[in-house]
DNA sequence: GTGGTCTAGACCACG
DNA sequence: GTGGTCTAGACCACC
């Protein structure tokens, strides 16, 4: 379900967080969905419980899922984090966008560019 | 000509990369000229002088400015960097596009944000 | 009767011992009536009977209620708890208005909070 | 500095995390204040690093405090977190009268408690 | 020396 | 069995 990158500079609770939750926002984990017990994801990964336990606190601080303590941690209904996603998400396309003016691409390539990116869509 | 921001998670060197960068992309700074030598940048910056060292020796490796033993370091020509940093910079907005995607935003929402991040230009 | 959260981060004892008491002390629930079985209310909240047994435990041990062994948990009068809730009110509203002077709101400011919340009275 | 009581049942992390927020936020350490290190900390304590890192995480993650990656721990001016500060506590005074009512706490009563309790001030 | 991360192993409350 | 906390000890990057 999740392949960790143990030569990447980045934590691995890092790496857990985000593979988690692009899972939960691209829907392949439905809300109210069981997530692996802290022990048994720590054992599938080979890592160190405390690991997982501290992707699970961020995951739930950040709205992604809830924990119920003895029972387990469950998927949040995307209500929970929508909005702040959205706000995260466009401030890197802006800081992408100025990268991009930056170096010299011109307004119509970067809209060229984004439209061939898009292109499965429409 | 530089600011730091210590408070900023990014390790120092890295963030004097990033700036002095900029300045060189953004042709603030002309090909050959001589840049402030190790010892007195750090002075400038009150900054150890092995970060600035580390700094200097990133932007040579990344073909941004050249170094002449003994004699300085010097802005290098566009032609030594162009080239990554353009595919750099598209690898990147590549990634945000695949997030704006992924939290929902439409082909023609994405474009009417670039277009209006761009509205300065033509 | 009673809605539980299992989300909250409370056990969920402490949750029945809140709404009970809640209800008593508001007189929802009036001196010497019956309390369902410990079986009974276990099974319609969806819980171990032990957390209803152990919420039922400190109610009595509060005053809120009386056990008779062998016939079933029943609601204390009034005079058991009045005393000691009081006591406890009184030291939390102490607290939050420690808080709220340490926070820099002026007296003017507090009663003013006060006047608004307690508006459906006098 | 700090007394912890290691018979609270509340985690230690968090006893830490409350002390020094109240010190921070009656005035007792002033802005860009140098905190002791991490391992300091945890001696003059006897407690674990690991247990001082995780209230210096939270600290800085509410705003208390920010950190600077090999230097140490230094206070934040108060505008970082005055606003979140406000609406906790007002939520709490909220809870701490509806309480106050419940339990059978007049109008008057409740304003003359304050009244009481502000005495100091004008 | 500083903060940041990780491991190994332990104990506790809850249900 | 589950999550939550804590300890002891280690390694790393940064400055």
């Amino acid at each position: 379900m999740i392949i960790l990158d143990f030569r990447d500079k980045r934590p691995i609770y890092e790496q857990v967080v985000e593979k988690l939750s692009q899972l939960i926002i691209c829907g392949a984990l439905s809300a109210d969905t069981r997530l692996p017990s802290v022990r048994n994801l720590a054992m599938d990964l080979s890592v160190n419980p405390n690991t997982i336990q501290r992707a699970y606190a961020i995951l739930e601080q950040e709205g992604y899922i809830y924990t119920i303590t003895g029972r387990g941690n469950y998927i949040a209904s995307p209500a929970s984090w929508q909005k702040g996603k959205l706000s995260e998400v466009i401030d890197e396309l802006t800081k992408a966008l100025e990268k991009s003016r930056l170096v010299g691409m011109s307004k119509t390539e970067v809209l060229a560019f984004v439209d061939q990116t898009y292109k499965n869509e429409e």
